[in-house]
RNA sequence: GGCGACAUAGCCAAGUGGUAAGGCAGAGGUCUGCAAAACCUUUAUCCCCCGGUUCAAAUCCGGGUGUCGCCU
């Protein structure tokens, strides 16, 4: 399986992290992280990003890589994680693509192209004033004008997609829709996709759960400190689930016990979006873990399927 | 024990005679440059119970039950 990437998929707090590397040693792999997360800088607890000890196991690309501040996307991502994948290949090692976020994820399976232009803040911000004082349906109506495959694909109120396809016309010339519908694989490698997954209930107990552990392993001081360093609500750390939730807590917004409530909310609300991105996939391979299934267990499961598939 | 207010979905809640707003939670979905983002769809055969008035009642009347408040 030498040319095959093996991803691991699946919601939050589905135990990803653990059965990743337990795997990782079994057969000789080096994990690449898949989460827009866990490789910022700073965001330790609220992310949930592997302990040191855990790294030290097993080798990991992409994670507390990037600092907060710098400007970061997708594109940046697919570069990233395409390097780090193919010098795994080289060391003769399995890259084992771990994490929960499906656009990323998407940009290493599929020919996606970022090669064109981004745009500019100001031409963005311009485009969000226009909405604002004319209307959504007034800026989904420019982009009719100029592309009308995406606008009709891009609903008028997701503002934010319909600027960015705006954008895409104004700097490069060609709407999205030149490319929108390529769902063509990358022949950079194969790919086998292994998604990890649990029933609704005993998934959000974890997740409850999980958010009370973070609480107690200092979200709160963690958050604290970013503050102290100068981050805002304005910076994409402090937009991440737990960060948002407590930094209005600490403005007063609500007391603790209810910010927890909230954290523990949406990140359920996280965990459904990424279970139906991930359900799309034709190709996945899913392994429900059952409510007392041991790490090891899991993973005897996936490399005895893994050894059936060759 | 007396007086008063209230009783609408899992929760908050509008409606005060013409056929049950809205929000949250829940469920389903979209996805090509900040994605833990942004956005979309959906959820009460029925308004605490019984009886009455009316062509028509969540809305008016009587009784009951419950909750809250005040008084003793």
């Amino acid at each position: 399986m030498s040319d095959n990437i093996i991803v691991i998929a699946g919601p939050t707090a589905v135990g990803k992290t653990k059965v990743s590397i337990d795997l990782a040693l079994r057969i000789n792999g080096e994990i690449v992280s898949c989460d827009s997360m866990q490789l910022y800088q700073y965001m330790d607890i609220g992310s949930a990003k592997p302990t040191s000890a855990e790294r030290q196991m097993v080798q990991h690309y992409l994670i507390d890589e990037i600092d907060p501040r710098d400007p970061f996307s997708v594109a940046i991502y697919q570069k990233l994680a395409k390097k780090y994948i193919f010098e795994i290949f080289h060391h003769h090692k399995t890259p084992l693509v771990t994490g929960g976020t499906g656009l990323y994820l998407n940009s290493l399976l599929y020919d996606m192209d970022f090669g064109a232009r981004p745009g500019d803040e100001q031409y963005r911000n311009e485009m969000f004033d226009f909405a604002h004082q004319e209307g959504n349906d007034a800026l989904h109506g420019k982009l009719q004008q100029v592309d009308p495959v995406s606008a009709n694909r891009i609903h008028p109120n997701n503002t934010k997609r319909v600027v960015r396809a705006l954008e895409a016309f104004h700097f490069n010339g060609t709407g999205l829709s030149d490319f929108s519908s390529v769902n063509k694989k990358t022949l950079d490698y194969g790919a086998i996709l292994i998604g990890l997954t649990r029933p609704r209930e005993q998934l959000y107990g974890r997740i409850d759960q999980r958010v009370d552990e973070l609480m107690e392993a200092g979200l709160l001081d963690e958050v604290k400190h970013l503050q102290t360093l100068g981050f805002t609500s304005k910076d994409i750390a402090m937009k991440g689930i737990g960060y948002k939730e407590l930094l209005d807590y600490l403005s007063g917004a609500y007391d603790l016990p209810k910010a927890v409530e909230q954290i523990k909310i949406n990140t359920r609300h996280f965990a459904k979006r990424q279970m139906t991105w991930f359900k799309r996939y034709p190709e996945m391979h899913w392994f429900e873990i059952e409510e007392n299934e041991s790490e090891s267990e899991t993973v005897e499961k996936i490399v005895l399927w893994l050894n059936e598939k060759r």
